[in-house]
RNA sequence: GGUGAGGUGGAUGAGUGGCUGAAAUCAACGGUUUGCUAAACCGUCGUACGUCCUUAAAGAUGUACCGAGGGUUCGAAUCCCUCCCUCACCGCCA
């Protein structure tokens, strides 16, 4: 949720940047706007009759205690006359303050400067590439048939206990999952990120905090009966700690590292993109979170981009970083940098993770505050990145890593898969 | 799931209708003292939204907030209702 002040200073530049995002109705910021003038304008009327209903009160109490009783039954019979009043600022300000927050969660965030003005995914730019892409022979195969010979991972027993796009990881294939897990945990904690086991559902307030709620509802599964939701990535309950919360500039930044089970209904996808592991319902992800100072959020970014890379680089995966351009970003991001595995066999490049910025777009919801060393309070800053998604990593792991007899394992994933092959 | 006790500021904890946005203690921060540390002493020490003033900061002032929401009352942290959560015991159970 973007900060009203921060269309108030400039409305016609953030228009500017909500056309970036391909934003339909950049009306909004006037009529936010407009709503927090009204707001004020009301709260002070409230205020101001409140204000001579609490004096009256206090006046009641001390001609009580004089015991002059009729004066106090006339000042009664003004508060009453007040309480009219206030009665209807009280409802119209709660009316306009929702209005106003109805309209504001509308708005997308703003992206940064240097975000690619385009619409479509291939209107993003490449910013880097690494690796090496392997030469496989012409028979290679895609990693849903080498799963199938290596029996690593069983889909139709997945769908028989649950439903298509849960998959089953048996053997070899569950214990290369467990290394993956353990290795990126550990790689991340090296680098100064805090592990954590979260709650793999969140209540409401959770889900409405990192902005789940309202606009992806569809996305997550739900358990009405006790009004929870599973977690479509450990970035909601992790960030979610810090919802509420007003941090020392001590303690920032914090880094966090958690591995959960990620579920999304994925509603509306199908066709090739969902063969195999390319597309799932539950999938493994290790996230890292850092919540920070705002003049270092972009720093801070490419340190991140950094860390994803340098992962990347010990799997010996081909891979390139891709900016964002404004139609392809998320909703809460301010810039987003996707990085992309290529799967040789399939010959595609995946998606394993995005990193993004997402100034205070989030910590404005979560209320996530700090206070700098000299006693102001201001919004934190929020990143997070996948360090790793897992399923896709998998693919190309066995896609590029297939030789005649059998499939390599990466030096860096050996010692806690315990084979150097499969 | 049942029964009981609770939820107050960073922490502990007082407060059963007006003098309480909230005692006291601790922690934290600033200062005095000190060779350094400690102790002692003095001071500061909630958040949000307004208004005034100001270039701004600071300051002044109003309103709201004592788990959440509703109610009673001229007036609620305090009384009533609903919900949530925590703790203890019982039941069930990995």
């Amino acid at each position: 949720m973007l900060q009203v002040n921060v269309l108030r200073n400039n409305p016609q530049w953030a228009k500017e940047k909500l056309a970036v995002k391909h934003f339909k109705q950049p009306e909004l910021v006037d009529t936010i706007i407009a709503l927090d003038d009204e707001r004020k304008k009301t709260q002070a009327a409230f205020d101001s009759i409140q204000s001579k209903i609490n004096s009256a009160s206090k006046e009641i109490g001390n001609l009580m205690k004089q015991g002059k009783k009729e004066e106090a039954e006339s000042l009664k019979n003004d508060v009453a006359a007040y309480k009219l009043q206030v009665t209807d600022f009280n409802d119209s300000l709660l009316n306009i303050e929702k209005q106003l927050h109805d309209t504001l969660v509308q708005l997308p965030n703003l992206p940064a400067d240097i975000v690619p003005v385009g619409k479509t995914p291939e209107e993003n730019v490449v910013v880097k590439e690494g690796g090496v892409k392997p030469n496989l022979s012409a028979n290679a195969k895609p990693h849903w048939d080498l799963i199938k010979e290596y029996d690593l991972v069983d889909f139709e027993l997945g769908s028989k206990i649950t439903g298509s796009g849960f998959p089953l990881y048996k053997g070899k294939g569950a214990r290369l999952q467990r290394a993956m897990i353990e290795y990126f945990l550990n790689f991340n904690t090296a680098a100064g990120y805090t592990e954590y086991i979260p709650p793999f559902m969140v209540n409401e307030a959770s889900a409405y905090g990192t902005g789940q709620l309202p606009d992806k509802e569809g996305q997550m599964y739900h358990v009405t009966e006790d009004g929870f939701y599973l977690i479509p990535t450990a970035e909601v309950p992790v960030t979610n700690i810090y919802r509420d919360t007003i941090l020392k500039e001590d303690e920032l930044p914090i880094k966090m590292t958690a591995y959960s089970p990620c579920f999304r209904r994925e509603a509306g996808s199908f066709g090739k993109d969902v063969r195999g592991l390319n597309r799932v319902h539950q999938f493994e992800k290790i996230e890292i979170i850092q919540i920070v100072e705002p003049q270092k959020s972009y720093d801070v970014l490419e340190e991140m981009v950094a860390h994803v890379e340098a992962l990347l680089n010990t799997l010996q995966l081909p891979y390139r970083v891709l900016r964002l351009c404004g139609g392809d970003m998320g909703f809460a991001s301010a810039l987003t940098y996707d990085f992309e595995v290529y799967s040789a066999a399939q010959q595609r490049w995946l998606e394993v993770s995005s990193v993004s910025n997402f100034e205070g777009f989030q910590t404005n919801r979560l209320k996530c505050r700090y206070k700098s060393n000299e006693g102001k309070t201001q919004l934190t800053h929020s990143l997070n990145g996948s360090s790793l998604a897992l399923p896709r990593i998998y693919a190309a792991l066995l896609e590029n890593n297939q030789t005649e007899n059998g499939i390599n394992i990466p030096k860096a994933l050996q010692p806690y898969f315990g084979a150097e092959k499969i």
